[in-house]
DNA sequence: CTTTGTCCCTGATGCAGATCAAAAAGCCTG
DNA sequence: CAGGCTTTTTGATCTGCATCAGGGACAAAG
């Protein structure tokens, strides 16, 4: 699980804040699917001028729950948790952020969770202030980071109704078609489904134990439904899983 | 359940869009607690002219999921409840709206969830079209309509460590003080907890049965941690239930 | 007054998923 | 490539909450 070459993003990639050329975002691979998409090219190049690159490894914390939140992150390469937990011990994994996502869009004083490199990680990162001038400048992009919050706002909807309604098989299922479509959208391919994270933090994601996960993904593979793979699991019946997902 | 004459909000109420006066907003209770909060007074009385009063009883659907958003609103009396349904009738409610509350935050297509009145309950009505070009204008209330939705957004994840991570009591007793911290913005007093919603809502919205919710609640009457009283509960150890509410 | 319907409560029983335990499979690092 | 990690898998057992069943309270309708 330590080094992740991101298979679905193989081709040698170009940083947004990548020092080289003065126009760095334009070869970021993410820059469509992200807030980036809705700059104007002076914009970006305003933007860019805050940015500073951030480089992490795997299992390095990008911020903490609580903590003051003086930055803003757009995750350009790899993936992170975000998760609450409890002071006993006990963890809510809220979501997975993968490239493209942004991290901060709640401009608010403090974290309301703390956020971890699965994989090896890149991003831009902005201070918040500065973003939050930037942004109030400009209300078409204040605009799109508010649509790209209510997304963020009905996927936390649609994970209470996974979380409160559904058995462990629908959870599995639903994760799976989930992060399914969310890779599709940022690669071609999409039978093989990239699972940087553990089983244990599956089974935090979707409220169940490790064993359960693992039960679970080891009953579909022997039912021929899907195949698991090295840091992932490949579809062989996609509209079963589907059916599953949907209840 | 039937009649439910909003025990905090007792004094005679004068809504939003009261055709009396030609400034209905200025008395409106729940104003400077919702969006209207952020507006300059020609502001309101321009918004007020897009407005339309709307008045449900009990039970009345205000929207339903899927369905085209042509409409938002802003509760000005009464609650709701919003909810998903599964194909096969679970439901998971993935929030009760109260006084001040907005509806449509994020100004999509279509309703993620369906919405129904719990209590008599009033609304301002916008046109979705209207309403959004008017905020599109207005660059600090779509600010203000932004900081609501990533509020909704931590509730959101709040409610998904509740969901995923909480044993049932610890449920109840969350959904308790967070009722009763929403509740307390709106009125004065507090050790009494208004409960517009049947059992089963409770339950639909904390991932239990009916039985559960109703075994918890009489559980903590018998331990004299709280008192049932109709519509509704009394808090008699507070602090017993925030320690259960925090794990 | 009885009837009907909804909601709430309570008890008995069952089961999905948790917990406990341990082996197997990968991995890094020296 | 051995040894010590962590992660995953598998099996046995337990349990918290669901399910099933039924009774009582109350309001609205007849």
């Amino acid at each position: 699980m330590a080094s992740h070459p991101e298979p679905h993003l193989a081709a040698p990639l170009t940083l947004c804040p990548n020092a080289k050329a003065a126009t760095h975002c334009e070869q970021c691979r993410v820059r469509s699917l992200s807030l980036c998409g809705a700059l104007e090219p002076d914009e970006l190049i305003e933007l860019d001028r805050l940015s500073r690159p951030l480089s992490l490894s795997a299992r390095e914390t990008i911020f903490e729950q609580d903590e003051l939140a003086d930055s803003v992150f757009n995750i350009t390469a790899g993936s992170a948790r975000l998760y609450r937990l409890l002071p006993d011990g006990r963890r809510q994994i809220v979501g997975f952020a993968l490239p493209g996502d942004f991290l901060g869009l709640s401009l608010t004083e403090r974290n309301a969770f703390s956020a971890d490199a699965l994989t090896p990680l890149t991003a831009c990162q902005f201070s918040r202030q500065a973003f939050s001038d930037f942004v109030d400048a400009k209300p078409h992009v204040l605009r799109k980071l508010h649509q790209l919050a209510s997304h963020e706002l009905s996927m936390a909807q649609e994970q209470m109704v996974i979380l409160g309604r559904r058995t462990a098989e629908e959870k599995i299922a639903s994760f799976l078609i989930g992060l399914r479509k969310r890779w599709a959208r940022l690669s071609q391919q999409s039978v093989t489904i990239p699972l940087p994270m553990t089983r244990q933090d599956i089974g935090d994601f979707l409220g169940l134990t490790v064993e359960t996960v693992s039960r679970m993904l080891t009953r579909l593979a022997r039912e021929k439904a899907l195949l698991i793979v090295p840091d992932g699991v490949r579809l062989l019946d996609v509209k079963r899983i589907e059916t599953m997902a949907e209840s």
